[in-house]
DNA sequence: CGCCCATTTGATGTTCTTCAAAAGGTGTGG
DNA sequence: CCACACCTTTTGAAGAACATCAAATGGGCG
């Protein structure tokens, strides 16, 4: 991974109200009122592929909600051992657990350039308990997050190094329009399934031969889905 | 496992306010007005050991709080290969899905003898709006959910079955007072950690070799916390 | 062009799974 | 109370899958 000097750069002040992605945000369910007691700005910030958004054990005063982008969530074992527990991406919240402790148990990672927005976690609180859609947003969020978590688990923790490459690039595609999928290095693939970057890079050139994928660009992907699912009997 | 012919037996109608364990649960921010509200009376039900409490795809429609107990949470691949995702006991809440999901995604299913008391998921819902540390107890709950599900991932995914196993006795050892640690099947700790029974089994008997651990009783351990500690570098 | 870093590939060894069989425990019925 | 059946656990042997170490390849950038 290059090293980056300017990680991250100030956007601007967010214009809530006129959101491009509004629908899809924690604050959609805002009104006008909501609004008008916002007094503190939203930030919007940019931070480039690489670039650490927060560290485990940072001081946790923020939520985060992805514009565009992509984001790992990365826990690290008391030996060193990483391990992604989690993938955003645009119109996901990240940093929740904010709302709850006193410092991020995971460490923040963009993986491509990502612009999100910043949540001052107080002011999250306060009008989640003036307004109860925002509270219902909120928990659909913890839910989504409990569901995504458990998915980790079974599909890309459980079974054959083979099978849980095939379910992620499944899982990725999914969240795509088209079947193509962007991934990324072959150490995150394995840090998130579990595997050495050998395995994951082995795994990916046998599914290669064999005409389940093909790779038109440097790390962008085009699956067979349905050959896919019925190699782990989807 | 034993078929339980009557696996659930109704234990009698909660009384909320003068719950033994009512610090620790859920309903524990509410106020005597709030109890007033509680028209519907809430369940206290009897699950034996090896009984279904609910599965995936019913009905989601009360949540859960463990009086005494064990009580594992199973996801099942499309493959037919399960993957035990958490483990609740006393004063735990599962079922939370309910408040947001149609349906359960996970077969929850008692493995020991287990009370539970049922919360219906309007009563909670209708409360919840009304009593903010009653939000505030929700948002931690799933806080919680969202963290175990974490170290799920980076403890008891990640690793040799060596230090999985380990890990997982320590984190049983956590919840218990003295250094003792119930157990359950091998094959339970074969699916929890992502291993066959077989595997589990024979490292089990290696820490018992090594003195790691011994078994006064089937299924109960006394656990050499401090030198499995530093087993797996903690 | 040459350097740096990520990826790929190879060879080897360890770990885990698989299949199979034996041992241990528990409950039932004779 | 013993014998038998059934189920779980343990153990063994063989093979497959994955990790590890090492080296080669290839792409991007100064």
């Amino acid at each position: 991974m290059k090293r980056v000097e300017v990680g991250e750069a100030w956007t601007g002040v967010a214009d809530c109200r006129h959101c491009v992605i509004r629908d899809a945000v924690l604050f959609s369910g805002l009104t006008e009122e909501d609004f008008s007691h916002l007094h503190r700005p939203i930030d919007q910030i940019t931070y480039r592929a690489g670039a650490r958004i927060y560290d485990t054990g940072d001081q946790a005063a923020t939520l985060f909600t992805i514009r565009s982008g992509l984001v790992k969530l990365t826990q690290y074992l008391p030996d060193g051992t990483a391990r992604i527990v989690r993938l955003l991406r645009k119109t996901d919240l990240f940093g929740l657990e904010a709302m709850i402790d006193e410092e991020y148990p995971h460490t923040a990672t963009a993986l491509r350039d990502t612009e999100v927005c910043r949540l001052p976690v107080d002011v999250v609180r306060t009008l989640s308990h003036a307004n109860s859609r925002l509270f219902n947003e909120l928990m659909t969020r913890w839910h989504h997050a409990v569901g995504t978590a458990d998915r980790w688990i079974t599909e890309f923790s459980t079974g054959s190094a083979r099978d849980r490459v095939v379910r992620l690039l499944l899982w990725l595609s999914e969240k795509e329009d088209d079947e193509r999928c962007e991934l990324f290095s072959r150490e995150d693939l394995g840090a998130l399934l579990g595997l050495t970057t050998e395995t994951a890079s082995r795994t990916m050139a046998e599914l290669k031969r064999k005409g389940f994928i093909s790779e038109p660009r440097p790390n962008q992907f085009l699956c067979d889905t349905p050959n896919l699912r019925r190699l782990v009997g989807m």
